[in-house]
DNA sequence: TTTTAAAGTGACACTAGTGTAAATTTAGTG
DNA sequence: CACTAAATTTACACTAGTGTCACTTTAAAA
């Protein structure tokens, strides 16, 4: 009986990432996002009451791949190669983290304004980070990582690092890999 | 023979930069700017014919405060302490570079439509840019910082650190302190 | 006190996004 | 082939920001 869908789940989430990532929370439009998947407005209405919702039900859908992906990891038992896995993954996962920040603090400022609904794909991305905080305290522990450094902070660098898009002619590993190695053992020679 | 003003160009500017702050670029707008100054939406444009003028000239008095201070700068002879120097500078002015960066990538993404006038603001930032090149590639020549790793990407990490706001109950200092001791020698015990 | 010109205001037309409801299209069913 | 119901579109009313212009206010000069 019924009439061939024009766009898939898929074709939804898949555009609403790369119009994020171009004209960013504010710019994002049902009206753009309507083009780029050549379907009316209106259409989008029909799944989702309003941008916030779609937005966090897209971040909440990347957050469980991430944490899936998280959970299966095989922990290398060397604690450098521990945590060369963990960067790459943030890395690889830097594009959500960036649009989870922005969305968080987007609904953090309407809250004052209207009562919304809590939002989820903050909750996920807390776990993720309760996950990398125990890493760290453990390796503060055992002397590994400098025990002076709050754990909190060493999340954010992380973090806020992998967002860094310099418009040099390193690829995206290359700049990765020099990113860690700061991170790990600074810029100065020793 | 005239009137007296409501409002001074150091309040304008004042204002400015709490609203961009506490809005960010796409929210601030001059009605918002209005109700601050407590002044009609009106008078504003009388001296800006939109916010774009108004935020270029605001972020062009900020930098050439930020150039005046770094080129009167007494820089110490200890390469360690010249570095912490430079780190404090950028530090205290990180609202300026945050705002800055954003608002040049707004003038790059309006540019394709609009053919806009020139970003002076981005001009001086860059010649900032240069100088603290400068110092960096030096330091690589002696040996102080290891060669391997690309100025710019040293650069653009110092510029993203400062701009972490860590929810913590850490003072600006503290936590400029930490944040420097990790870009210079790293999150590792040695 | 009158005049003047800068400073500030109110109102208008325009643009763009939001959310909704009625109308239309379409793939499969009987 | 007509019917049905989901999928989609069109049209509308509403909200909010933008830029402009005629008009009003006001501090000081004459």
């Amino acid at each position: 009986m019924p009439r061939k869908k024009k766009f898939t789940v898929e074709d939804l989430y898949h555009q609403t990432h790369l119009l994020l990532m171009k004209v960013g929370y504010d710019q994002f439009t049902f009206s753009l996002l309507a083009d780029e998947l050549s379907v009316s407005r209106a259409a989008i209405y029909k799944y989702y009451s309003n941008k916030d919702v779609l937005i966090s039900d897209y971040l909440t859908f990347e957050m469980k791949k991430l944490l899936e992906e998280f959970d299966q990891m095989e922990w290398s038992s060397d604690r450098e190669e521990h945590f060369n896995q963990l960067f790459e993954l943030i890395f690889n996962y830097s594009d959500v983290h960036q649009l989870s920040n922005v969305f968080t603090q987007k609904m953090k400022m309407k809250h004052e304004k209207i009562q919304f609904k809590e939002n989820i794909s903050k909750e996920l991305h807390e776990r993720f980070f309760g996950h990398i905080q125990s890493f760290i305290l453990s390796c503060q522990e055992t002397g590994f990582i400098k025990k002076e450094l709050p754990a909190n902070l060493l999340i954010n660098m992380i973090f806020h690092s992998v967002m860094i898009n310099t418009s040099s002619d390193l690829t995206q590993k290359e700049r990765a890999g020099y990113i860690r190695e700061i991170l790990a053992h600074g810029m100065f020679q020793k």
